[in-house]
DNA sequence: AAGAATGGCAACCGCTCATGA
DNA sequence: ATCATGAGCGGTTGCCATTCT
């Protein structure tokens, strides 16, 4: 025991199918269609095991396939979805009708790589290619011409129990926060209704959020920009931020110097989420018109300064990939802060399928 | 022209997960 | 709870055709 029966079983054959094989398995699929693939080899008289049978049919028999060169259009969706995924090739299939993961993983393997590395994006993270060793080394360099801030331009609020833990990530390089320890610290902060927490004014945010029908997870991730993207922010930018896990939450604001976040789930067909940073700052807004979430949106917004943060949203849509009720939403940093004191951020919203 | 190298694709292998006894 | 089994997934292999040297 221990092996696939199948393979314990003699003279099955292996490699490729012959048109009598597909015949066989199509004309047995096809009137008695897919049930349990154990038990097809014998019933359809073939010399294979269950597990060969069941690749040839989704791969190869199947009428709904649809063969034939990926469009433009596929192609670019299969690259956006690799960028969401990776390599999880059933997923990105299930948003392909009528391709395989088997198919679209060859197509990845042998054309859609290369064809990003020509254009200089790494296929793995569907960045530029870096030199990252020594772009990390001259951005620590510049940093640290730049940074750190004192503590008191750091923090300007009264400490917390939770600052030190703050400090301290943000003395490394990436200070990444620790998600779940900043998203209990801002919940508290907001609870307890301290005084402005003032980050330092050159670093921003990435957001994450798990969101689940009724329940949502808010959490934060801090990080040190590169100068240019440090250049981007007004030198005096007051980032607070507050985050507030919530369920079926009413409505929360906080105006004047604070941030806030917000989370509605009625029991309506909708949902939002705000997140504001600071009294001049952009901020931004994530919503669902759907409260079983559209599984083919995705929402760009435009955060655009503005003194009541529900005023500042845009929505497009785009692609959403759902999963078990919950959402992995990862924000870009906000960025580009211009003259007009716009911002743009564009999010990736996508759940786990 | 011929052998080597490469590319594209189909299929296999090993693993995980779900299910049910 | 444990084990057996099957389905599904993703990495990998191997075959064949094409291109290169």
């Amino acid at each position: 025991m221990g092996r696939h029966s199948c393979c314990l079983k003699q003279k099955l054959r292996k490699g490729l199918w012959s048109p009598e094989e597909d015949e066989k398995l199509f004309n047995y699929i096809t009137i008695f269609g897919v049930g349990s693939w154990s038990s097809v080899p014998k019933l359809a008289g073939l010399q294979r095991c269950g597990k060969s049978c069941r690749l040839r049919w989704i791969n190869y028999l199947r009428p709904d396939l649809k063969r034939g060169m990926f469009s433009q259009q596929e192609q670019n969706l299969i690259i956006s979805l690799h960028q969401l995924l990776g390599n999880r090739w059933a997923q990105i299939a299930a948003r392909l009708p009528g391709r395989t993961d088997n198919e679209i993983k060859n197509f990845w393997n042998s054309c859609l790589k290369k064809k990003l590395m020509k254009q200089g994006i790494d296929p793995a993270t569907h960045k530029p290619f870096l030199n990252y060793e020594s772009l990390i080394k001259e951005e620590k360099e510049k940093s640290s011409m730049l940074m750190p801030l004192s503590q008191s331009q750091r923090f300007l609020a009264t400490p917390t129990m939770h600052e030190s833990s703050l400090m301290s990530d943000l003395n490394h390089y990436n200070n990444i926060v620790d998600l779940a320890a900043l998203t209990e610290a801002s919940r508290k902060f907001l609870m307890n209704k301290p005084a402005a927490l003032d980050l330092d004014p050159l670093c921003y945010f990435e957001f994450q959020m798990d969101v689940a029908p009724f329940d949502y997870n808010l959490s934060l991730r801090n990080y040190q920009p590169t100068s240019l993207e440090q250049n981007q922010f007004g030198s005096n930018s007051n980032y607070f931020f507050t985050s507030m896990p919530c369920v079926d939450s009413s409505e929360f604001s906080d105006n004047n110097n604070n941030s806030a976040f917000l989370v509605n789930e009625s029991s309506s067909n909708s949902s939002s989420m705000s997140v504001y940073q600071g009294a001049n700052e952009a901020g931004f807004s994530w919503k669902s018109e759907n409260k079983y979430l559209d599984p083919l949106l995705q929402f760009q917004v435009n955060a655009v300064k503005s003194e009541e943060f529900n005023k500042t949203s845009s929505w497009q849509e785009g692609l959403l990939l759902t999963h078990n009720n919950s959402i992995d939403f990862n924000a870009c940093p906000l960025r580009s802060l211009s003259e007009d004191h716009s911002t743009e951020a564009n999010f990736d919203v996508f759940q786990h399928l």
